[in-house]
DNA sequence: CTTGAACCTCCAGTCGCTAGAGATTGTACG
DNA sequence: CGTACAATCTCTAGCGACTGGAGGTTCAAG
């Protein structure tokens, strides 16, 4: 029985203890007996079940994939299968995250690289901003559909945010 | 006078009925005429605008960049240097994101490479998430202090989640 | 004039925390 | 033993950027 109060814990795991809190809340990390006065006090298998919840956190996985690594941990015996499949889906969410973030990364130099750093009115950023057809990547066309869009070019010119205008009825 | 209803101005411009309230009310679209029964009339103005902020959106901008990047395109003659900055500091967001990303895949292929797919007790993963010292990445060593942690091995042993326990007072 | 799709407002929920208010407890020092 | 004060407690709200629903009203076609 290492008896640690949940600052304790927190300085051990590097988890601040309003998380630690949190977790509790949530059901990450099971409620640890209290003193007369209420006060949480934890044992070394706390210590060790918040370190693995923080290093997946770390990792990137989800509330709810940690809670199943931790259900899955639990019997030593079975396959580790249902744990590496959830490895391999979170791994395919960062490979499409990291490709996402690839191409916007190129479009954000191509903007600034294509910028003459001179008026807005010939900013190619605000440019490009304004007419997604100047744009070299392709999100966005993924949803079909929606033919034929945009082909507005030259001034770049938005209603303004004024004071809340009287919303005067039309019609 | 385009005069769209906010069903309409969605279909043009790919962005949901609710966001287009919501960005009215957090004041990056500005609020249109109504009807006599309320209801919203756009113009070809507020579609240029919106079509602005869709595009910045997918280019990850946060909407307080987005509010400085629509301000900022209302003055076509002065430098476009602000907007430059913004894209430039959002472009290092990215790189710093993909940087972190990249870390995560290749801890998780390691995860993945080294799994045996036998039993929960000898899998890799399980093992690497309980004991950070297994791990071939640098994330959460940032914060220094906090010397020496964990060393214990082996059993993979936690408090398992079980209904409340009655929070029995101790000493 | 009737129908029904589209619109309205308001509110709650998402995710993983984080921060505060205001009250209570634990502990160290004298 | 008394006191001070840091740490803890519960509860609530907020973040960002939406998304969905309930319950009521309006528009436009037939
Ligand atoms: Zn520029
Ligand atoms: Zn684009
Ligand atoms: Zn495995
Ligand atoms: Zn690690």
């Amino acid at each position: 029985m290492t008896d640690l109060s949940i600052g304790e814990l927190s300085r051990r795991t590097a988890v601040k203890v309003p998380t630690i809190r949190y977790y509790e809340q949530i059901g990450l990390l099971p409620a640890p007996p209290r003193t007369e006065g209420r006060q949480r006090r934890y044992g070394s298998d706390h210590v060790a079940r918040l370190g693995f919840i923080r290093h997946a956190r770390e990792l990137g996985f989800e509330v709810e994939a940690i809670r199943e690594l931790l259900s899955l941990s639990a019997a030593p015996e079975r396959p580790c299968e249902p744990a590496d499949r959830i490895v391999l889906r979170h791994l395919e969410g960062v490979e499409r995250r990291i490709a996402q973030l690839e191409l916007l990364r190129s479009e954000l130099r191509h903007m600034l690289d294509d910028c003459r750093h001179g008026q807005v009115g010939e900013c190619r950023i605000i440019q490009v901003l304004a007419d997604h057809d100047l744009c070299r990547h392709e999100h966005g066309r993924m949803e079909s559909g929606a033919p034929a869009r945009h082909a507005r070019r030259g001034s770049t010119r938005f209603p303004v945010m004024a004071g809340p205008d009287p919303a005067i009825p039309i019609r």
